[in-house]
DNA sequence: GCGACAG
DNA sequence: ATCTTGTCGC
């Protein structure tokens, strides 16, 4: 099929994926989208087969209040883009689009495992899929990628600025005491306030938010052959 | 020029 | 991202 869209939707190299993130970037919207504390949340991951393009991308649908899970949706593929710093929306957006169209009810933010605006060109995944879809979105990575930042106190909580210079691209939010740091920055109709309070509020027990955690199990099981979830098959030596 | 580099 | 064993701790 004819891809209408052109470059902007799926760039054949390097160079035009970059051009692309330079068009996207206006379309991204730094005010809150919101309307109040979000009921829903979606987290996505995707997850890659060791010697192959086969990916799994997952999207679990979570209420905020209660962190209950309300529904989920994996479906696998093919990475159609390699892995380039920089350009991970162009080989994950694909995939994690199918995943959410799979979810029965619009979610009010999605919560993505990667960087928003934290990103050389200021269009990380989570600004991707924001523009894309015209959803709340924000990123929470959980290394350092191109800002600068000194490490926040030690209790949950606690955060510093993402630096580039004196432009503030994220924070740097504690969210388990005497664990290290994950990185926060906005997406799409987000405020940063708004990315770190529910960044937080998502993650009662452990270093990563729950939406993106369970994404992470589901997608990473849907790699697997049925029947071999949790379980040890053909150990070596018999 | 060289290294580093979300997932 | 994924490859990998044990180990320390709640």
């Amino acid at each position: 099929m004819t891809d209408l869209l052109g470059p902007a939707v799926s760039p054949a190299t390097v160079a035009e994926a970059e051009a692309a993130q330079e068009e996207l970037r206006a379309r991204v919207e730094l005010v809150s989208g919101l309307r109040g504390w979000p009921v829903t949340v979606a987290g996505l991951d995707v997850s890659y087969e060791a010697g192959s393009s086969r990916v799994a991308a997952a999207a679990v649908l979570i209420d905020v209040a209660t962190l209950a899970t309300r529904e989920s949706a994996v479906v696998t593929g093919t990475a159609s883009f390699p892995y380039v710093p920089g350009l991970l929306g162009f080989r994950e957006v694909p995939i994690l689009l199918e995943a959410l169209a799979k979810l029965t009810d619009r979610p009010d933010v999605l919560v993505c495992d990667g960087y928003g605006i934290a990103h050389p060109r200021r269009f990380g995944l989570a600004c991707h899929l924001g523009v894309v879809t015209g959803l709340p979105s924000f990123g929470v990575a959980k290394t350092a990628f191109t800002a600068t930042f000194e490490a926040p106190e030690t209790e949950r909580g606690q955060w510093s600025p993402l630096l580039d210079g004196a432009e503030t691209l994220g924070r740097a939010v504690r969210t388990q005491s005497d664990v290290k740091p994950v990185f926060v920055s906005v997406g799409h109709r987000v405020t940063l306030d708004e990315a770190t309070d529910l960044t937080l509020a998502l993650s009662p027990h452990y270093r990563l938010p729950e939406p993106t955690r369970r994404a992470d199990a589901l997608s990473r099981a849907a790699l697997r052959p049925a029947g071999q979830d949790a379980r040890r098959v053909s150990p070596p030596g018999g």
